[in-house]
DNA sequence: GATGACCTGTGA
DNA sequence: TCACAGGTCATC
């Protein structure tokens, strides 16, 4: 799924509806799921006892802080990855990914001692559970990038503007469907190198990538983009009506308009 | 850095 | 049956 903005209606849904709830049991039934190290036991043994105190999001990574010296639980929805809590889902609809909810798809449960339960579910199983994750193996968060950032980022780096934008050590939030919309705002091909920018179009960039954010999250997600019903073989762009390109950029499928994208 | 691997569901 | 999917990781 998800990318910054389901990834932070995730966060928010837990802000509201799980913090202050204390954990009573943890379901983990698919070990494979679990991450660096952690077991279902160490789960079991870990949580239990502890209450959600806050729920923290860097780029597509959350963080759910617990009481009493108690560990912070890393959660990663991964491609088709859901945040359930007593059975509301937050993000919806997911494209490219089943909507239904499906109990052999959670493959993480938090069971609060009020009775209700906080679910990962995640048909594809791409997500990731683990316990005290290393917050600094991710860059700058998308939603705080200021210019200087992107512009030090971008300067240094001869791979495509695409790889640089997705990559999450450098600036994290960004996704596949994301970059593609700030690259189409600010009138940049995905595969032009991320050096070849010169000033105007770092600016162009930066303005993108935030407008990008705020727009497609008043309007609900990383799907609501104005390329996204272009993104199909044969779209043209919403601009100018010029057929879209579409290729293999980063090692992802990506669409881009061939005379206002250069 | 590009590529393939990971895993599973969906729709043509 | 095949291609494809909003992500990340190891490997050449």
């Amino acid at each position: 799924m998800p990318e910054l903005l389901e990834v932070e209606q995730a966060r928010v849904l837990i802000a509201e509806r799980a913090v202050g709830r204390e954990i009573a049991a943890v379901d983990a039934p698919d070990r494979w799921y679990l991450k660096r190290g952690l077991t279902p036991r160490g789960a079991r043994t870990a949580l239990p006892g502890h209450s959600i105190t806050d729920a923290r999001r860097r780029g597509k990574q959350l963080f759910l802080d617990t009481d009493r010296a108690g560990p912070v639980l890393g959660l990663h929805l991964g491609m088709s990855g859901r945040v359930v809590i007593d059975d509301e889902a937050a993000g919806d609809p997911l494209l490219y990914a089943s909507n239904r909810d499906v109990r052999a798809w959670h493959r993480f449960t938090l069971r609060f001692a009020d009775g209700g339960r906080l679910a990962l579910r995640d048909p594809r199983r791409l997500g990731a559970v683990e316990l005290d994750p290393d917050e600094d193996r991710l860059g700058v968060d998308a939603l705080e990038l200021t210019l200087p950032q992107l512009r030090a980022i971008v300067t240094r780096s001869r791979a495509p503007t695409k790889a640089v934008l997705m990559n999450q050590a450098r600036i994290a939030g960004l996704g596949n469907l994301l970059v593609d919309e700030a690259l189409w705002r600010a009138g940049i091909a995905p595969d032009r190198t991320a050096s070849s920018l010169d000033a105007a179009e770092q600016v162009a960039l930066h303005r993108s990538v935030r407008s990008t954010l705020r727009t497609l999250g008043r309007r609900g997600g990383s799907h609501t983009g104005d390329l996204i019903a272009a993104r199909v073989p044969g779209g043209a762009c919403p601009r100018d009506g010029t057929p879209l390109v579409r290729g293999t950029v980063a090692g992802r499928t990506s669409y881009w308009c061939p005379r206002h994208q250069v």
